[in-house]
DNA sequence: TGTGATGTTGAATG
DNA sequence: GCATTCAACATCAC
């Protein structure tokens, strides 16, 4: 269930399981998810390598191998990684597994199969490639400001563009409009420079919030709108009425009368 | 039984 | 080129 903070998670979880052992044997059981190479090229370029660190960006999370290449981990939306010992432990769909040297395995669990893997010689040539930009809680609040600028699009949009921050997704795009009053219809480069800047400062501070704690979606505070994505219920202000539209693409949660809308 | 779900991408359209 | 919309990807849960 990956955003940012969630990404985030699943990193910290890869560097305390998976880091400085050899990898002996590499199971496939579906290399649908593997994008650039087969599965038995997968196996092979693997086999014998060692991760020996991380690098996350946004929502893309790439294990560095010994041999300077990266791997690419993105878990789409039903992603997820699993450290186990026991063959009972295994998770139900899981698609690939790396078998370390101590008997552990790291499993790629993954039931929509949206996850994308990719084995990369040259990160920099890949980044540039995809266009992807740079993580939310890496870029300034003047990149921030400057960018908006010139968006003609909704500010929902805006945020969800990995291209221009990478890390927001649905929820938390949702969440970062609400707390900061702003419809997410609203026109980018239309909301004034006070709210900008409130929007910058509050996305920081929802993102940090979530990475502290580990959390998930459920674990937030009543007065976040998360938990409150139910057309008609009352939302967290009190007044007003939590109503649903499809804005960018993507179903989103707001309130009419707690949103302002910036045309 | 039908519907929609945390994400990305490519095609089609304006 | 840009922005937007839609369908597709595959499975599960309500």
């Amino acid at each position: 269930m990956p955003e940012l903070p969630e990404v985030n998670t699943f990193q910290r979880y890869f560097d305390e399981t998976s880091l400085k052992q050899k990898i002996v044997i590499v199971k496939v059981q579906d290399d649908k998810i593997i994008r650039n190479v087969s599965g038995d090229e997968f196996i092979d370029l693997l086999t014998g390598r060692t991760f020996t660190g991380s690098y996350r960006r946004g929502k893309y999370l790439f294990g560095i191998l010994d041999n300077g290449h990266h791997l690419l981990l993105h878990f789409g939306m039903t992603g997820d990684l699993v450290y186990y010992s026991e063959v009972e432990d295994q998770p139900r769909h899981e698609r690939f597994a790396f078998h370390f040297e101590n008997g552990y395995i790291l499993g790629f669990d993954c039931p929509r199969k949206f996850a994308r893997i990719s084995y990369i010689e040259n990160l920099e040539n890949y980044i540039e490639e995809k266009k992807l930009g740079e993580d939310a809680q890496r870029i300034t609040e003047d990149y921030f400001l400057e960018k908006m600028k010139s968006k003609k699009g909704s500010i929902k949009g805006f945020l969800l563009n990995q291209s221009i921050l990478a890390g927001m997704g649905n929820l938390y795009a949702d969440e970062v409009c609400y707390q900061t009053r702003i419809h997410p219809e609203s026109v980018s480069n239309k909301i004034p420079k006070k709210k900008k800047q409130e929007l910058f400062q509050k996305m920081q501070e929802i993102l940090q919030y979530a990475i502290d704690r580990s959390v998930n979606y459920k674990d937030y505070p009543e007065n976040y709108l998360f938990q409150w994505r139910v057309d008609g219920t009352i939302a967290p202000d009190k007044k007003s009425k939590v109503e649903s539209a499809t804005i960018a693409g993507r179903t989103t949660y707001f309130s009419k009368g707690w949103q302002k809308k910036y045309t």
